[in-house]
DNA sequence: GTCTATAACGAGATAGAC
DNA sequence: GTCTATCTCGTTATAGAC
């Protein structure tokens, strides 16, 4: 029996990868707009009722897309803190920038499942807030460490701004000061804008040498969270 | 017949601008990826074949809808630019901000449409580049002003982006140091992404005071350019 | 119990004949 | 310009295989 159930499970868990694939490889198609349930299925060689067994709607399955994106890149950055933990702190964020720009340079289409328009009478529900949350800690960790070791620049902090400042970091990082995780967030803003306009079009024709200019951008960015 | 004419004309632009408010009322509905002339014509009392005489095709409606974008935004950009003459270069700067985040927050359906995720199967001919450039001519004439009035900071650059920093500011500003130019094509990205991450849902239960916020961080933007 | 297949619904798009 | 026949879609109910 528990080699039974092991099948099952195990055959469960395939059929479910071989759904998401295939529903992937529409969305780089057709635009999560378009993904159909009827479509994965006709393509899988099943038939659509089947697999409300392994998905209970259409947008579930959606949802479970874009965790899996949010969990891959947030993969990707985990891997590149990790790799270069003895690294001085600029250098560690950098290379997580870089690993966030490859990662979407790689899948482009789950790339913009996450970060570009929202897809129509779709709301992505609270499940997909700890993958999504995944990239922006290995920031905070990264800023964390400098901030406990070599130490972090000082940092202005508009007047006006007091209140939600102390509110974010209260949320995000009690242990960092409240103008860094100001800065921190607006960083990781900023740093997806300049992947979403590589990746979207927007450089075309404007910059040539993506990958320098990126670099160059992004340790800029480094000393405005106060690393150094 | 002259008067005839008039009318005939006249006529003809009150369908297209017809077509097109209801083709916008149809993104916001369904997103650009299920833009249907069909459903357009329906709406509208028109037969399917009728819109043929206005727009040749769906590729062309939507490439006239992200025109009409990028003017709208280029405009509200000018206003705040013109608006702000007088000023120092950094209020100017934030002021443009400002009217981009405002325009966006006012059109999110349009921004998604030039910003967000490109439409599967559609790629924007070179017609759109003109309009899609208004913007940026208006960050790259503030900082023109300033570093012809009080002058600018002075930048670093990396070292190996010497040559792609020449080229761009060759390209688009060649009265301005390569350093200024480069650091404004990514302070022009990073712009767009705080917008996008407001507009997207990523600053859900992140960012509250949103307005306070941007206003900060497009403060230190215009640092990162040189303003001050 | 777990899965797949058949059939059907109501809604919307589409193609073509007239 | 109209009408109709035929597609698509998400989703459900049901019946039967393993």
């Amino acid at each position: 029996m528990s080699t039974a159930q092991g099948a099952r499970a195990r055959a469960r868990k395939e059929v479910t990868a071989a759904i998401k694939e295939e529903a992937r490889r529409q969305l780089a198609k057709e635009g999560a707009a378009k993904l159909s349930l009827r479509a994965v299925a006709r393509e899988l060689g099943m038939v659509s009722s089947a697999l409300y067994r392994y998905f209970p709607s259409r947008d579930e399955l959606l949802t479970a897309l874009i965790i899996d994106a949010y969990d891959s890149l947030g993969e990707a950055a985990e891997r590149a803190r990790d790799a270069t933990a003895d690294a001085a702190p600029v250098a560690r964020w950098t290379a997580v920038c870089e690993a966030v720009r490859g990662w979407a340079l790689t899948h482009p289409h789950e790339y913009a499942l996450i970060y570009g328009s929202p897809v129509p009478g779709y709301a992505a529900p609270q499940t997909t807030v700890p993958a999504a949350a995944r990239v922006g800690l290995v920031f905070i960790g990264i800023v964390r460490d400098a901030h406990e070791g070599s130490g972090l620049a000082g940092l202005s902090l508009a007047a006006g701004l007091h209140a939600e400042a102390e509110r974010m970091a209260a949320d995000l990082a009690p242990e960092l000061p409240a103008e860094a995780i100001t800065a921190l967030v607006a960083a990781w803003a900023q740093l997806f804008g300049l992947v979403s306009f590589e990746l979207f079009g927007q450089f075309n024709k404007v910059v040539e040498d993506r990958e320098t200019f990126f670099r160059h951008a992004v340790t800029g960015l480094a000393r405005t969270v106060g690393l150094r």
